[in-house]
RNA sequence: GCGUCGGUGGCAGAGUGGUCAAUUGCAAUUGGCUGUAAACCAAUCGCCCUUGCGGCUACGUAGGUUCGAAUCCUACCCGGCGCA
């Protein structure tokens, strides 16, 4: 018996689409979920007490940010990165790899996970820390082995294999870890999006493996495997059917895609993958992706974008998004999303938190934050509703319709 | 009243004869963000237009010197400080 394990309540006719349960020993996840974004052992700006009133089923955490702070000794000790958060639910860690990709080929550059439209690439340079850029120049180089990092924090050298990355995961306590892999960037070509993917099977290979060896992690976390091959769907099949033969407890889907072909790459991995076990498409979340995902059977999804937009004022709403720094909200009292149930929406108006963001109150980043985690746990909770009363498209035609205008 | 220092774009504050419509910060306007290097980043920010190494008006006000003035001179107005 693993300690994960997935139940399908409804498969919809039409597509991929599927609602059902993922079971952990912390409690179930109603899938499909969408998996609030807590890098540092935190969901930016908003405390583990209000994820239950968020409609927050479970968080994601990352191995590379817990193991440089605290140690994910610290995080162990604490009980894992539940307990030490104040989190009883379910918890998944990334494995770092990302960190590949954004300490790596994306440091100091403006790029996304997503190849943009008329792509040439490289273009604007934007440097957070530019005494870092400068002196490093990138701050991840990946080998055969493994990939050596130079702190974003302090420049020390530090060095993940799949191996490290599993025993920091098993540290941290997670019900879900993922294997170690490389995140490739958007502007990587064929021939090292392939080599890049090679790797990406050795190393699932070695983490699967690092993971099964140790008896009572084994017992106690499950394991998903990363498909990647960017936006080549050839690589990405090959990729889903090497990884479906392995045996993992899930699997995330992660790398880059291109706009454009999102739907049919995922639709075509999710054939590939084990129709029983959970897909977890890693870092995406704006409202339009859910919905092809969740058509391309994907259950689970984690994005930034709820809290990175909050915290600079951007906000979900079912008719857009809305920028409520803006001048227009200045003495528009009416609440963020009149159709939004959240707390937020029910006590505060546009022009409160439009005036806590001009005078720079840390509130306003909360509660922005606070209604965006709602809205995309509360969108993907009537998705899986639709999915479940049989009206999945009209429910998505009706949402997109009104959110695109 | 005398002396002295100073008056620059919404604010603060650079510039002290030409490449200055004027550095920079803040404010303002708008946009971006997709496994968090991010409470961040970018663009715009005198007026006009056919958006150009374009035209016009601007550095307290009015004159003057000069090929050329935010920058030099004179007078006046206003403010700080000192002395009466």
């Amino acid at each position: 018996m693993r300690p994960i394990s997935f139940s399908i309540e409804k498969e919809h006719p039409g597509s991929l689409a599927r609602a059902g349960v993922l079971h952990t020993e912390h409690g179930d996840i109603k899938t499909p979920a969408f998996v609030a974004v807590g890098t540092k052992a935190t969901v930016k700006g908003i405390s583990s007490a209000q994820f239950s009133e968020l409609g927050v089923q479970t968080i994601i955490a990352n191995t590379y940010h817990l193991y440089l702070s605290p140690g994910e000794q610290t995080v162990e000790k604490a009980g894992g990165v539940g307990k030490f958060m104040g989190f009883s639910g379910p918890t998944m860690t990334d494995s770092g790899g990302f960190q590949v990709f954004s300490l790596g080929e994306g440091f100091g550059k403006k790029l996304s996970k997503f190849l943009p439209e008329n792509a040439s690439q490289e273009e604007g340079v934007s440097v957070y820390n530019e005494e870092l850029a400068t002196s490093h120049g990138k701050l991840a180089i990946v080998d055969e082995d493994g990939v050596s990092f130079t702190s974003h924090i302090n420049g020390s050298l530090h060095r993940f294999t799949p191996e490290r990355s599993i025993e920091i995961q098993h540290a941290l306590g997670a019900d879900i870890i993922f294997a170690f892999d490389e995140c490739t960037s958007p502007a990587a070509d064929y021939e090292y999006q392939k080599e890049a993917m090679d790797r990406t099977h050795r190393w699932a290979v070695r983490s699967l493996a690092a993971h099964r060896q140790n008896f009572e992690k084994n017992k106690q976390q499950g394991i998903y495997g990363i498909v990647q091959g960017g936006r080549f769907a050839d690589l990405r099949i090959e990729s889903a059917k090497t990884l479906a033969n392995m045996d993992f407890d899930g699997y995330g889907i992660g790398g880059s895609f291109s706009k454009a072909d999102i739907l049919g790459i995922l639709d075509t991995v999710d054939r590939e993958l084990p129709k029983d076990k959970p897909r977890h498409l890693l870092g995406i979340g704006e409202p339009e992706d859910i919905f092809i995902g969740v058509a391309a059977g994907i259950d689970t999804f984690d994005c930034v974008l709820p809290t990175r937009n909050g915290r600079s004022g951007g906000i979900y709403t079912n008719n857009g998004k809305l920028l409520v720094e803006n001048a227009e909200y200045k003495e528009d009292f009416s609440p963020l999303d009149t159709e939004c149930d959240c707390s937020v929406c029910k006590q505060f108006s546009r022009a409160y938190i439009h005036h806590l963001f001009r005078s720079k109150e840390m509130l306003g980043p909360t509660l922005a934050s606070m209604h965006n985690i709602y809205f995309l746990t509360h969108l993907v909770e009537r998705i899986r509703a639709s999915i479940l009363d049989d009206n999945f498209e009209k429910f998505r035609d009706e949402f997109l319709g009104k959110y695109k205008r």
